[in-house]
DNA sequence: GCCATGGATGACAACGCTGTCAATTTGCTG
DNA sequence: CAGCAAATTGACAGCGTTGTCATCCATGGC
C-alpha cells in the first residue's frame, strides 16, 4: 500500500504529472473540470505531496529553524506556541534548535543545521539574537533570519527583527513602585549575556532620576536570571542597615527567589516588603502572594518573527516590529509600612 | 559559492559519486587512500549531504516526531531535551509536534505529518500514548511508535513503551505521611484524561490499606493537573468538619495550589498542614515552603523513548523498559500537630 | 602462464517532485 | 470559416543522493 505518489494521482485522474502539481500548488491555468478530477483522485489516494521531495527539486525550504538557549521553560514554550501558530498557518515546519550560546562553533553549527535540514531561515530568541558577530556571520553565509531582542526602539542596524521595550516596561513597574511611596527599591539584575538585563536596569534608574528619589549603589546586585540569585541578593538586601522597603528582580525567578527569602526572613510580603517580578509567567500568578510584574506577549512576539521571516523568505521587504510589555499589579506590592 | 554537492567532492577527489557516498555511509570497500582524498575534498568544500535528497533517494527517514499535548511546561520542556538528546547522538532531526488530544481526526493528523515531512517514526507522550484507538489506527497506518505511559508494570499489548510506575512512587508518598503520623490525607486527583491519575490514586489507596488508615470518601477529591483545582480542592477539604492533616496532591501544581489556599486560610505548612507533590518540577524547589514530591527522571524516560524508537526503525527487536519515580522530602511535610 | 576470486571503483537509473518550454486546445475576431 | 492569441496541458530534464550492477585490477592457486 503505502503513500501514493503524483504519479498514482495523474494515472488514476488521467492526466500528466504536472497538472497535477499545478492543482496541487494552485498555479491555476487549470480547467475547472480538470482540476475538479485530479482533487477528486487526490482523495481517493489520500495522496500527500512529500515535503522532501518538493524542496529538493523547487529549492525552496518548507521548514525554518528556532534558536535559543534559554533555561525558562515557561518563556520557551511560549516562543514555540508562537513560531508554531505562524508556520501552521503559512504551512511551514519548525525545527526546535536549542544551543549553547556559548559554544565558539556557532555560527558554523546553525549553518550546518541550515543546509542539512534545508531550513529557509532561522528566528533567533535571546541571547543568540543579541551576538553582533554571530548574525554577521550568519548573514554572510546567506542564512534569513529574523531576531526577537531587547530595545526601547528599532535599532536600524540591517538585522531584522522583533524588539520588546523591556527599558519602558522597567520603567513602569519602577514608577509604580514610587507611587506607592516607597524611596528605597532594591533590583536585581539579570543575566549579562542578555541584553534585556541592562535595559531593565536603565528603565529603573530612569525612574528613579524622573520621580527625584535617590539612587544608591548598595541596592542593587548583579546577578542572572535566577531563583539562587534572587534569594542570595534578597538575604543581601535584607540585611543591610537600612533595607529596602521594595525589591524589584528582573524576572519572576529572581522574584521567586526574593519572596523565598523574605519568608526566610519572616517578613511578611507585600507589608513589609514590596517584590515585583518580570514577565508574567505562571509562577508569577501561582506564588503567594501573586507577583506583580509586566506581561510579555512572548507568543505573539514569537509568532510575529516568525511572520516577518516568512515574509521575507517569500522576498517581501518587511519593517521591524515593536511591542511594550505591560504592567500587572498583583498581590506583591503595597506601599511601605510606615516608619514604627 | 553556497553549498556545496556530492558531485563538487567528487570532481574534486576525482573519484565517482559513489565513492565519495561510500566515504559518507561509511560503507566499506573504499581503500584508506581513496577515503583520505574524499575526507580532504569534503573538508576543503564544507560539504554536507543534503537530508532531503538523501531521505528521498534511500527511502529511509532521518527524524522523528515528538506528539503531546500537555500544558506543563517544564514537562514537556525535559521531554524535548530527551528526545532530543537521543536523536543528536544518533544523528537524527526532532519534529515537535503539539497538538489537541481530542481531535477526531488526530491518526490522520499525525499520518500526514510522518508522511509529508518523512518522520522515521513517532514519540508519544501522555495522554496521546494511553489512546488505544489512537494507538491501532497509527500502527495499522505503518507508523513506528514508541509510548511513554503510566503503568505499574510492562503491559505487553503489542504497543512498545517506557512506562513509568506512578502507582508506587504515590504509594511511596503516601506511606511517608503515614509514617508521619498522618491519619487523615486528603488526596486531590490529577486530570481523568491522563493513565497517571488513577494510578497515582491507586498507590495512594493501597497505601493506606496497607497501613491499615481508614479511607475517607471526603477526602477525595477529583479535578485536573491545574494550580486553580489544587486551590478550589484545599479550601474544601479544609472546611471540612474534620479537616486532613495533610493533602497528597498528584502534581506540583494542584500542590502549589493547595499552598496557596492554605496561605489564604492562615495555615501554617507543614506545622498546621503537610502538603506533597508530585513531579519534581523546578516549581517545587522554588516554592515555600518546598515540596515533599516524587522526582520523575522525564529527560531520561523521554531519552530512552527515543533510543527504543530509533532501534526499532533500525530493525531491533526491543524490550520495553521501566522506570520508578523516586520520593524526595522537603520542607512542606512534618508530623502533624498535636490535637489540642 | 592462466583462470578463479574478491576487493575497489564507476556508470547509470531512480526517489517524488517542479521548472521550462513546446504542443495542443479553446475562444474570439473579422 | 480562417486566423490568431490566450488558455490549457504535457514531455522532459534534473534537484542531490543512493541502490544496482557492471567493470576493473591485483592476488594467489594450479
Amino acid at each position: 500500500m503505502g503513500t501514493a505518489t503524483i504519479r498514482d494521482v495523474a494515472r488514476q485522474a488521467r492526466v500528466s504529472l504536472k497538472t497535477v502539481s499545478r492543482v496541487i500548488n494552485q498555479e491555476g491555468s487549470v480547467r475547472d473540470e480538470t482540476r475538479a478530477r485530479v482533487q477528486r483522485a487526490i482523495e481517493q489516494l489520500d495522496y500527500r505531496p512529500d515535503l522532501s521531495a518538493r524542496s529538493l527539486r523547487s529549492a525552496k525550504a518548507y521548514a525554518i529553524g528556532l534558536v535559543y538557549d534559554n533555561p525558562n521553560p515557561y518563556y520557551i514554550i511560549a516562543v514555540q506556541q508562537g513560531a508554531l501558530a505562524a508556520c501552521r498557518e503559512m504551512g511551514f515546519g519548525l525545527q526546535i534548535h536549542p544551543c549553547n550560546s556559548r559554544s565558539p562553533h556557532l555560527a558554523e553549527e546553525l549553518r550546518d543545521l541550515v543546509h542539512r535540514s534545508r531550513l529557509a531561515g532561522l528566528v533567533l530568541a535571546p541571547p543568540m539574537s543579541e551576538r553582533m558577530a554571530l548574525l554577521r556571520e550568519l548573514v554572510a553565509y546567506n542564512v534569513p533570519l529574523v531576531r526577537i531582542i531587547s530595545a526601547a526602539e528599532d535599532p536600524r542596524d540591517g538585522f531584522p527583527c522583533v524588539f520588546v521595550d523591556d527599558r519602558d516596561a522597567a520603567y513602569a513597574i519602577t514608577a509604580y513602585l514610587i507611587q506607592l511611596g516607597h524611596e528605597r527599591i532594591g533590583f536585581l539584575w539579570g543575566g549579562k549575556q542578555h541584553r534585556s538585563s541592562p535595559e531593565r536596569y536603565k528603565g529603573y534608574e530612569k525612574a528613579l532620576q524622573d520621580y527625584g528619589v535617590a539612587m544608591s549603589n548598595e541596592l542593587v546586585l548583579e546577578g542572572d536570571y535566577s531563583f539562587d540569585d534572587g534569594f542570595r541578593g534578597a538575604r543581601r538586601l535584607l540585611g543591610l542597615a537600612k533595607p529596602p522597603t521594595a525589591i524589584f528582580g528582573s524576572n519572576d525567578e529572581i522574584a521567586a527567589g526574593v519572596l523565598a527569602a523574605a519568608r526566610a526572613g519572616g517578613l511578611h510580603v507585600p507589608y513589609d516588603l514590596s517584590v515585583a517580578g518580570f514577565e508574567d509567567s505562571p509562577f508569577s500568578r501561582h506564588s503567594w502572594p501573586s507577583l506583580t510584574t509586566s506581561r510579555q506577549r512572548t507568543e505573539q512576539i514569537a509568532e510575529c518573527a516568525t511572520r516577518l521571516l516568512i515574509a521575507r523568505i517569500h522576498g517581501g521587504d518587511v519593517e521591524n516590529e515593536g511591542f511594550s510589555p505591560e504592567l500587572v499589579v498583583r498581590g506583591s506590592t503595597a506601599p511601605p509600612r510606615p516608619r514604627s
